[in-house]
DNA sequence: CCAGGTCTTGTAAACGATTACAGAAATCTC
DNA sequence: GAGATTTCTGTAATCGTTTACAAGACCTGG
């Protein structure tokens, strides 16, 4: 391959003046500048980026740490990253933590070895010593919906507890009491947050959840699919089931499409997280839409901020919002 | 940031020696290596990873180009290829070309600045010019579903024919004889393939497809709702629809959704490309579900191996499978 | 006791760019 | 036409590694 040396030779000029004609660097003459772009077409060169970063000390790169792009939540902020980060003329390196702290930890090294210029995170826990020493180091880190408490750096992320509220409020109205809620792992923010605000909202209307409506999965499929049949299986079986993301909502709703249960006549059901197919779904299931095109762009931009001017932006909250459809329905046509 | 120097001086040895103890390589007196380890971890020393690629000529990073990960074909793919390259040790980063010839070739060009060990796509275009003279510049490239003739590189895919065959086979046992077809764009490979396996299969079965039953999308949600919706208002209107892949199909339900169409009694339907919730759907849907996991990781595992060892494997050709479902029935009761 | 090993270590040259600095050439000013 | 200024160009240092080569230390066997 061949390298600016050859550009030098081939143009008959140094490699000074190749580098200043190739940047657009003031100081060459048209001459000379002619003669650089075309040997460098004639020898076929593509500067290294590689020599570039380790000069500059910037490697136009960012990393995107998620636990899974399959989750249809995290598929959107990595194409909406990557959009945004592409436009700012930054390349983006992925990596699926399948919410392990280690393995979260190894690709976090291996970013900063890289030297990437910022890191985008979604942590698998709220703690992390490993992440605060890596913020430590100085890497610019923006947070993507959920964070590190210890870590200061800005966070941006939807706050669905408004939205949960209204759920709640719906469901209070259609005169459901007997409230189940399929939550994500507590050891999360956003996991957290949408129990509290399911276990609040429902409480404030005079709807206490008991703890056996209370399960707890790993906002994996499998756990929303296991936590649905216990519920199914219970004496007094809930009225009304809210899964706090998509993929635990997919499990649950395999689970209830395995007894043959009838939706919203048996039971009403919301998810967190809204998917292309809901609306296509017989009824259409009501969900809580996050902004997550916004929020990946903010993400992005607000790192390359940091990345470029040094500054401290401010955290950004978006509000996620209810959009109710068939799957929710008044209570107890079949109770 | 700590370098190589700074924890060559912390242990008062020469920086060839850190760089051996911290490569494992031999030569190292045991009680050397004890003083840099531990030297390193004072200082909190990191390879940088920038210049051990200058001077090595490799980058431990592969490049994924594709269309659009929101895609869920696509989503797995990039899945399967990260495990399958953080496994061997390499870094992904990703490209979307929304299939526009212009942004894949910045994105090669960037890729091959930025002198990625490897590059493994799914191209917008059965010709590119420019991804021919990417393949000159000597980058291993391996294809992703859809590949380039001209460039002479290993392709892994699944074969779709004989699945789309078995298909229409169904379909005509069924009684259907109006056979309509939402095909990706013709440029494409795997567009072609199985827009002619759908038309030859059903010619074969003696029910030729009429022109105006052959829509042709790009692929993306927008065109199949249209296409469909076009299909419907025909006169006669085809009793089964085929389509190429599963952001059409989500466009094509959708539009029979509009129109409260009941599938299958008024419309059989089937997609290319399995997706999660197409067994959720009342009634699910039939799709020709491809082996995603099995190709991405081997589409990565041949790209390493090209990549280490310069050999040229073979192209890998899986099959794709039928998966019936509900959403095809006998034809005509409506009729 | 010394020639010839083996082990361990350090020096210095790459890798391919950017850029400070200095010098040469051209242009301007009076 | 001399000096000042501007414009252009080249030399060489630098970024942080890896590794070829040389050399010093220590053994071994005759």
């Amino acid at each position: 391959m061949a390298t600016i040396k050859d550009v030098a030779r081939e143009a008959g000029v140094s490699v000074a003046t190749v580098s200043r004609a190739l940047s657009g660097a003031q100081g060459v003459s048209e001459e000379a500048r002619e003669r650089v772009v075309a040997a460098s077409r004639r020898v076929g060169y593509r500067p290294n980026a590689v020599a570039r970063s380790l000069r500059m000390e910037a490697t136009k790169t960012l990393g995107l740490v998620i636990p899974n792009v399959m989750n249809p939540f995290f598929t959107a902020v990595a194409r909406a990253v990557e959009d945004a980060a592409q436009e700012a003329g930054y390349s983006l390196v992925l990596g699926n933590t399948d919410e392990d702290p280690e393995k979260e930890a190894r690709y976090l090294d291996v970013l900063l070895e890289k030297r990437v210029d910022g890191i985008l995170m979604s942590p698998a826990r709220a703690e992390s010593a490993h992440l605060e020493e890596v913020a430590r180091s100085g890497v610019p880190v923006v947070f993507l919906d959920r964070y590190v408490e210890a870590v200061d750096a800005p966070v941006v992320r939807a706050d669905g507890r408004r939205a949960v509220g209204e759920l709640v409020g719906c469901l209070a109205e259609l005169g459901h009491e007997r409230l189940a809620v399929i939550s994500g792992p507590t050891e999360t923010v956003s996991g957290r947050e949408r129990l509290e605000a399911f276990l609040e909202g429902a409480k404030a209307r005079g709807l206490p959840v008991a703890d056996r409506y209370v399960k707890v999965g790993d906002f994996r499929r499998e756990s929303g699919e296991l936590a649905m049949r216990e519920l199914l299986a219970l004496e007094d079986p809930p009225t009304a089931v809210f899964a706090a993301n998509n993929l635990m909502a997919l499990g649950a709703l395999r689970a209830l499409d395995a007894v043959g249960a009838r939706l919203p006549e048996d039971v009403s059901f919301a998810s967190f997280d809204d998917v292309s197919w809901f609306e296509l779904m017989k009824p259409p299931v009501t969900a809580i839409a996050q902004p997550i095109a916004k929020l990946g762009a903010a993400a992005a931009r607000i790192l390359t901020e940091v990345v470029e001017d040094g500054t401290r932006p401010e955290s950004v909250v978006l509000e996620a919002e209810l959009v109710l459809r068939g799957s929710c329905g008044p209570v107890g046509r079949s109770a």
